[in-house]
Order: structure tokens, then C-alpha cells, then sequence
DNA sequence: CACCATGTTCCTTG
DNA sequence: CCAAGGAACATGGT
């Protein structure tokens, strides 16, 4: 799931539904989904908060809270890791194999489901603060980007994946932006030209926001059929969304472009797809 | 058994 | 001090 734009759209999606919700308590199915938070500290806290507003910062989450009590705002992060999902459901629904924490919200629950456990909740506000700027926001700016670039030798498409540069890319969009932008995955960040730098620039935020579009736009379907997960991920499919990732899991495919078969390649032990045509070196 | 998978962090090496 | 590479985390699917 779990790159900026299905965070993106999961915090819309889960931002009415939990507005106003005060829960009554927490089940933590597997502790350390709170690292580094105890899981004591976590359930006494919220136990009988309000949630106020969600949120999204790079590929996090930030749930916002009144504590029961009156104080000030809790906000809770929130990272998905490789296989986070997170949704409510009717409280008589059988709980998924791999739940970590469940928030009881009366008649439902707030589930938090992770079968790889790479993801977490936590109080621990610490790993925003070394994130980049949001892609999408004024801040992130052609110099920016340029400065970023320039003083490192890594590939520009392992140099994309650095949250620092542009926070919320992942490994399915750096390989889109780079297609989208025309520009060899293999090319050393600081051999990226001025007018390069420009065309990922847009490439990125078109990428994203067409991302976030297509998740605002199409029906976020559950895996198992029962409640709504509120997921979305996928490459090709039979729908009229079959384009929506150029090269991303389309090894010896055709580019949509040229037809030249799109290719695989491991950079920094992660697959990389581009067309080797139109993103030559 | 092998290799692959949307991410981050820690440890080592240079 | 920093940049870069690799392993670890954990559970699957193919």
C-alpha cells in the first residue's frame, strides 16, 4: 500500500470516519507495532481519547487526538511499512490473522493490520523531523532538488528513494518520475543536467498527483471481499486503469512510448524497471 | 529449495 | 565527519 500517494488517500478516507470517534480501548495484538512506544504508555494515553483529524506526512500518518482528560493534542504517528493496512470494521468481523492493534470505537473497530510487521504506531514524533519537504508543496523547488542531487554519486534512482530529498517516493514512483522524465535510472545524481533536473522536478509531482487521483477516483475494494480495506495498489490490470504504472512490475513488456521491451535491474537490492530506449544513459 | 515483494534503520566499510 | 553498501526486521507468494 504504503507509498505517499495511498497514504495520501488513506488519510482522506479515514479522516471523516474517525473524526469525532472516542475509543474506548485498545487491543495490542503485537507490541513492538508500537516501537518504541510501551504499549502501557500507549493504551493508558488514549484510552478514552478523541480522534480529531488525520493526516499525512511523507508516507506517515498523523492521527490527532483530544485526550480524555483535558490537555494538549496527542498526535499519533503512523507508517504502513511494506504491508500496513489499516480500516474499520463492524466489531462482530473476524479480526485478519496478522492484526497488531486494534482501536475499539463502540460499534466498530479501528483496525491496524501488518502480516510483515514493518510498520508501526507510535508517540514518537521523531522521524518526521528528518524528512524532506512534501513533493507536492511549495517548498520542494527545481534548487532544491538540484542541491539534493549534486553531491551525491548514487544512481538517481537510489538517490530518489532518500526521504530527505523529496519525502514520500518510493520505490514503485522513482522508477514512474524517472520514465516520465526520460531519464536513465543508472545516471549518477550529480551527472544530472539543469534541464534533467527540471523534468524530474515535474515528473515527480505529475507522477503523485496522478497517483493520488487515480486512488481518489476508483473503488477501494478489500482483498477478502468483506469490509472495506480502504487499499489500493496494482499494476496492470483488465480495467481502464491498465496504463496507470508505465513501467513499474512490466519487465519485458512494452514501453507504451517505443515498444522496446521494459527492463529489470537491482539497484541497492531493489528493482528498478525502465525502458532502456527512451531512458538511455 | 530458490527468489521476489509498496520501507526503514542499524552496522560496517571506505 | 560523511557516503555508500549490505543486512536485518518478518511473512508470505510464486
Amino acid at each position: 500500500m504504503p507509498e505517499m500517494p495511498e497514504v495520501e488517500v488513506l488519510a482522506r478516507r479515514l479522516r471523516p470516519l474517525l473524526r469525532g470517534k472516542r475509543i474506548r480501548h485498545i487491543d495490542v495484538y503485537r507490541k513492538k507495532s508500537l516501537r518504541p512506544t510501551a504499549s502501557t504508555e500507549f493504551q493508558k494515553k488514549l484510552s478514552g481519547a478523541t480522534f480529531a483529524d488525520v493526516s499525512r506526512r511523507g508516507k506517515y500518518l498523523l492521527f490527532k487526538l483530544r485526550p480524555k482528560t483535558s490537555g494538549k493534542e496527542i498526535t499519533v504517528l503512523g507508517h504502513l511499512g511494506m504491508t500496513g493496512r489499516m480500516f474499520i470494521a463492524l466489531k462482530k468481523e473476524r479480526l485478519p490473522k496478522h492484526a497488531a492493534v486494534v482501536f475499539d470505537l463502540g460499534k466498530h473497530n479501528f483496525v491496524y493490520e501488518d502480516y510483515r510487521y514493518f510498520g508501526r504506531m507510535s508517540l514518537d514524533l521523531a522521524p518526521i523531523e528528518l524528512l524532506g519537504p512534501e513533493p507536492l508543496s511549495k517548498e520542494f523547488t527545481t534548487t532544491f532538488l538540484a542541491t539534493g542531487l549534486k553531491r551525491s554519486r548514487q544512481p538517481v534512482k537510489v538517490k530518489l528513494l532518500d526521504q530527505s530529498i523529496a519525502a514520500g517516493v518510493g520505490n514503485i514512483y522513482a522508477s514512474e518520475a524517472l520514465y516520465r522524465a526520460g531519464i536513465s535510472p543508472k545516471l549518477a545524481s550529480n551527472k544530472v543536467t539543469g534541464e534533467q533536473t527540471t523534468s524530474l522536478w515535474c515528473a515527480i509531482r505529475e507522477t503523485l498527483r496522478d497517483a493520488i487521483r487515480y486512488g481518489s477516483t476508483v473503488p477501494l475494494k478489500s482483498m477478502s471481499g468483506k469490509s472495506d480495506t480502504l487499499f489500493y495498489y496494482g499494476g496492470d490490470g483488465e480495467n481502464r486503469y491498465s496504463k496507470r504504472l508505465r513501467v513499474y512490475d512490466r519487465a519485458g513488456k512494452p514501453c507504451f512510448h517505443c515498444g522496446t521491451k521494459i527492463q529489470r535491474i537491482a539497484q541497492a537490492a531493489r528493482s528498478t524497471f525502465f525502458c532502456p530506449h527512451c531512458q538511455a544513459l
